[in-house]
DNA sequence: GTCGAGATTATCT
DNA sequence: GATAATCTCGACC
């Protein structure tokens, strides 16, 4: 499958396109690691979206064309990466939540040297980004093309995954967002992460 | 295994 | 000044 086909398959809203990156393979220098659970975000109509709001600075390669990489600062401290979909001019994206390495082990444990784990090496979407040693320099790159950036390789269309729907969610003012979820089941990287708990306990 | 709270800074209002 | 697509550590079961 050549790039071209690739991103016409991204083409679509995050919803439909993170399903086709479950199993798919990222690869930045020595390190390849394998999507195991991924979380669609879209535009207008995603309130936990950053590109709720329109278009800001930042989230600018959201709105560009499908294939690019966006790559945010969160909490100071840590970077998340996506993959963007739909056409361009529209919103909509594929956070990059936890993934297996399957290749480049070696380097990955040194840069997560806290974990304990070959599981916990990708487990997370800020755990994924140093694992793979995606920073923000990556950000806009196309993962479909230029060879310094990381690069996507869809695996054959996912038949089993997992899909969870809006945890707590519901009703008027649910500000819960839609965190549509992805995952492949059975696999320790994805594992019971640490469910959202509330911040305020609702009266 | 689950639950609770602190750390830390770019971005937006 | 408030917020945030998070992580890590500690306490408890």
């Amino acid at each position: 499958m050549d790039g071209q086909t690739v991103r016409e398959l991204l083409s679509h809203p995050a919803t439909e396109v993170a399903p086709l990156l479950l199993g798919a393979h990222l690869t930045l220098g020595p390190v390849t690691i394998r999507l195991t659970e991924v979380e669609a975000y879209l535009g207008e109509t995603d309130p936990g979206s950053h590109a709720f709001r329109g278009m800001t600075p930042r989230t600018t390669t959201m709105f560009g064309e499908p294939g690019h990489l966006y790559a945010y600062f969160t909490y100071g401290m840590h970077v998340c990466a996506n993959v963007v979909c739909s056409p361009t001019g529209e919103a909509s994206a594929v956070l990059l939540r936890a993934g297996e390495v399957v290749e480049g082990v070696d380097i990955a444990r040194e840069r997560r040297t806290t974990s304990k784990t070959d599981a916990d090496l990708a487990r997370g979407p800020a755990r994924l980004t140093v694992a793979m040693g995606i920073t923000l320099a990556h950000n806009g790159a196309d993962v479909l093309g230029e060879s310094s950036a990381p690069r996507l390789e869809l695996a054959r269309p996912a038949v089993d995954f997992g899909r969870s729907v809006r945890t707590g969610v519901s009703g008027p003012g649910g500000l819960d967002a839609f965190p549509w979820r992805f995952w492949l089941p059975g696999e320790p990287s994805v594992s019971p992460y640490r469910a959202h708990y509330p911040k305020k306990r609702p009266g």
